[in-house]
DNA sequence: ATGCTGTTCAAACGAACGTTTGATTCAGAC
DNA sequence: GTCTGAATCAAACGTTCGTTTGAACAGCAT
């Protein structure tokens, strides 16, 4: 029972309660009974409120989400406007996730960890999902990497996306992780700071010269 | 059915198929008699060799992971010793896990899935196995990485050594999703060809200036 | 009060799970 | 041949899973 807000309907109140058992246990772990116990409801309310298990989970994702790549696009729109400096690119991209717990202070970070599982899920539930909401703006951001980097071959532009989205990812999906090894020596709350030392890293990694310079 | 070679002992035959079916479906979502069935043996097989579900999951991992990071430990020893670059450190970590798959046609490349969805995965039960098998290389990695990079405060050097384990971890664990996303176009059977562009994008990110210079 | 609609409830459903059992098979030693 | 111990087998164990059911309950218009 970590559940920080007292939601008034069980539709938000299983939500939640979702999005946190699922976060913690993966989505073949978080049973339907974990989830309704954490939720304070019945059982059957998820199959009445969503139909089943699987639409529950697709609506964890898709609250979040959408709000979520529009203010990406909308930062990337702004960065375009402001010269489509890499640096902010990165930013735009990166920032939105890792700041996504700023607001919501306990369930911000189980959805965030949960966006950082769900691409490399083995279960294809979440990742499709995920895949297709990511869908236009991977594309957009493609794009204006693309054009802050025109003397990269589009092949390791690719890569070089993908070794991003990784990085990003695995910090986002490891919080607990990097609180328990380095007992607080890193401070997973101040996401600026993460945002700042992120976009640093992966700047330098994008930008990173194509032959091996001795 | 996907099982490339004829394993003589049921016991090996039991952790090739379960390598391949936990690899795909995750810890949780590979069910014995899949497995079981998978290698052709009976579903009493596992309990019969391993005592249960969770230790033919550790043997699974712990199989492959010490050879690997004994390589890995080689590969730094012999860095270190030409003088501690970073590029070559760099590649004695991520170099044997991308590489890992080339001998090893299928199953190499289902141990790198593993391996990459370990770390993340949401039940400890691969995790803390990883982890532990993991400790002394980590260690000695933090080391070098620490004495390649003097100027680098400890935490800085502790958030981009995580983002590195996520950009190679995350790579390893979408093979198959980069195989279906780009159909083809990114080639992620060349092998030395990523851990060459994996290492140029973490130089670069290892090496990124502290401070946002424009 | 009476009906109607949307919601919650305890209870049960069949299926799938990991594990255990006890019989059966089959080498190799004596 | 007979015994022995390891290995395999079909079958069942008890549990837990997602889902369904039908009754009970709420608020509200009539």
């Amino acid at each position: 029972m970590t559940t920080t807000t007292t939601p008034v309907d069980t539709k938000t109140a299983l939500l939640d309660a979702a999005e946190e058992v699922i976060s913690q246990h993966g989505f073949a772990g978080a049973s339907l009974r974990a989830i309704t116990s954490n939720a304070g409801t019945n059982l059957a309310a998820v199959n009445y409120h969503f139909g089943s298990k699987e639409e529950l989970a697709r609506a964890v994702i898709a609250r979040h989400l959408g709000p979520l790549n529009a203010e990406r696009l909308r930062l990337l729109d702004q960065a375009e406007k402001d010269g489509g400096e890499l640096s902010s690119l990165v930013r735009s991209f990166v920032g939105p996730v890792v700041r996504f717990g700023q607001h919501l202070p306990d369930r911000g970070r189980h959805f965030a960890q949960l966006c950082g599982r769900a691409m490399t899920q083995p279960e294809p539930v979440l990742r499709e999902l995920m895949i297709g909401e990511l869908g236009e703006a991977i594309r957009r951001f493609k794009a204006a990497f693309g054009r802050a980097l025109p003397q990269l071959p589009r092949e390791e532009l690719m890569w070089r996306i993908q070794f991003m989205v990784g990085a990003m990812a695995h910090t986002m999906a490891s919080v607990e992780l990097i609180d328990a090894i380095h007992d607080g020596f890193l401070d997973t709350r101040d996401v600026e700071g993460i945002v700042d030392r992120m976009t640093r890293f992966v700047c330098a990694g994008l930008a990173a010269p194509l032959e091996d310079s001795e």
